[in-house]
DNA sequence: TATGAATGAGGCTTCATTCAT
DNA sequence: AATGAATGAAGCCTCATTCAT
């Protein structure tokens, strides 16, 4: 019995561990929210998750290794979706890979925002360079199907003849240049951000299709 | 002849000064670029410059007016440039204005990049304020006619029905992201940067339009 | 006994850690005294209490919380000992108020003086106005016992008839002054400070009488 | 002619020289005033009196030699206005010498207080210890002609018998405290300032005096 | 002679990380 | 295991003074 009680409390305080470095993450990320990134200092986040600041360190090796854990929980769950659209795709619905990209990246623009500004910041930062590589990896990792699926298209006519990644590294760059756009101050002061953002999605998910505007350009490209 | 050269030497001191502030400018930039936007120090950008700390305040009030004054020399060159772009279009040439746009955007991507970031970093920067807004300003000062042009484009069937400003805000996060893509280093293995940016350039120029797709796309919808 | 030990333990700490803050001000105040009010830094005082210059701010939010606190000290001693004084001469004791606060005041003239630069340095420092503001109230916190005692005495025809607080008010005037006296460098090259001080002192205490009670002090004296 | 032209040059340059030196302590003085002690710069002295600050060098020094200029020029004309005091004292106006000197002290409070904070921050300068020595003399040369009358005063029973020194130093530091008064945040939002230091000079004036002239003074105020 | 650009020592403050309890 | 006090490098900015023109 004691044997069974003692893991019962490993156990527990395993749990324990978990929910509070999940408390880390959380206070981390609300204080990016209402702080703004710069603003942000361990101490505020050992507070906010209602610890000691040393208890963060049992948790994290360092302040970068939090932030590549939001990058890293964030890109997980998008590409979690992404595969989702692309299933749904090879399952004959069409542009539901890109729909499923922009809806993922579009829904918490500000968390999106956030995982953008983290990446540059931590670019070269030396002691979590294998977390970034994970990073890496887990965006290319659904590279194959997607590049399969995108030269069935160009196969069929139906987008542009171009390297597949040109197709979705744009919508990516869009993606990113949409979201920075919801919290730019030149443009922002406009109040129709949701309509403008389905409008950019739609752009988003036809792009690089084939048709008649294109025959146009190539035209005046001649 | 005294007072002639006194003149001389007046305009000679002000010329000195003024290259001594664009060496100070570009100083700045080429930390930025060597050593990343969160390394460049105040001391730094004086030592490269060739000149000592002090210096540097005597040109600019702050180290954020430097970085300002980074900001709205580019925006202003952009601005420049897509001024040239709409006169183009309207004398008839068919997307010149977005063709300049982006070509003016993505001709030095790091510099473009180095000015986003710095903007979101000054953000809220109080002290700036007031040249923020001059960038803001910046940035609006072609909506009319930018809009005049979309409109018509709109009325003739160009480009799908909604708010002009849409199809300018979609090109500017567009721009953003193919800018942000160039450096990304999940994304920037590849070797064919120069040919994928031609290619979201060109998405970059036609999207909006109508044309077949378009219409399937809205099918698609129902 | 490990809860009791734990719990002594939490008070153990919390006694070094304002033993330390008594440190600092103490290293402040030798400080200011041997190297003069201008060149004191917080490095210096940091040096001089033994500890690193970051641990002064653990203690203190900005180095001017190190000077209002010197003065908050100082201000509440003196106001309890004031308070002792009016008690007493409310019991009968005539002129032990006024005896008691020059007592207070020339007892270290050189931490008096210390706090009077401190006050004018730090009169238009924002970051501690809410102290600022405590020690303002603190000095009037007498006001209504001094007001009715003096009130009282004026009535008696001890004190001439002017408002109370005047009387108070030239006190804090004489031995402000005199306090200065102490380290003017035109004066303070006589040797007999002591007895000068004390002459003051009498002033202090009967300052703003009429005729009567001079002619009884003057008998004391002979 | 040419000789008396150009002596005439030279005694012009001279004039311009020294108007140009007043204008220089008159921009400080006013730049104290409006700025406060701690924010005058040089090179704001410079801009106000409308010329360069390498100028500025010309004239003085140093910025110390500035601001001993002003305690010089204060206390000479202290030193007259007592010495004036003290001789219609000699000529039998009793109580003139103390008169005149609170009179001259209060008559521009914020310059005397200028000058007692300018003297504290000097004392240790050594670049103007000369100067500072000239104004510690400057002050004690009234000492012979006010002893002598002091004793005097002494002699009949007027004054309390102490070294007479103790006399002008109980004024000295009386009025030094009232000019504090008049800026003490603590004390200054009462709005009788101006009957406050009548109050005060007369105590100055009176004080140390044995009983019988109080009793007269008295009188007078019925 | 007048100028003002250049200088750089030195001040205050922040914060990621360590480590003794 | 949890804590939080201690640390000190590093950043930004000021200003009296110098000196070449």
């Amino acid at each position: 019995m004691s044997i069974r009680s003692s893991t019962e409390q490993i156990r527990e305080k395993k749990k324990l561990f978990f929910i509070r470095e999940e408390r880390i993450i959380s206070a981390a990320l609300d204080l990016f929210f209402s702080d703004g990134i710069d603003n942000v200092t361990v101490s505020k986040i050992a507070t906010r998750a209602g610890i000691g600041k040393g208890t963060v360190y049992k948790h994290f090796v360092s302040k970068n290794e939090i932030l590549v854990r939001i990058m890293l929980d964030y890109e997980k769950q998008l590409s979690l979706n992404l595969s989702e659209g692309i299933k749904r795709a090879e399952a004959g619905e069409s542009g539901a890979a890109p729909k499923a990209y922009f809806q993922s990246r579009l829904a918490r623009p500000e968390l999106d925002r956030l995982v953008q500004q983290l990446e540059i910041r931590l670019a070269d930062a030396v002691d979590i360079s294998a977390q970034l590589e994970q990073l890496h990896s887990l965006r290319r990792s659904n590279e194959a199907s997607l590049s399969e699926m995108l030269s069935r298209q160009i196969d069929r006519g139906v987008l542009e003849n171009v390297p597949p990644h040109y197709h979705y590294l744009a919508c990516w760059a869009l993606a990113q240049g949409a979201v920075e756009l919801c919290f730019n101050k030149s443009w922002n002061y406009r109040l129709d951000t949701e309509e403008l953002m389905d409008f950019i999605a739609g752009i988003g998910i036809t792009m690089g299709n084939r048709g008649q505007y294109r025959g146009k350009r190539v035209k005046k490209n001649d």
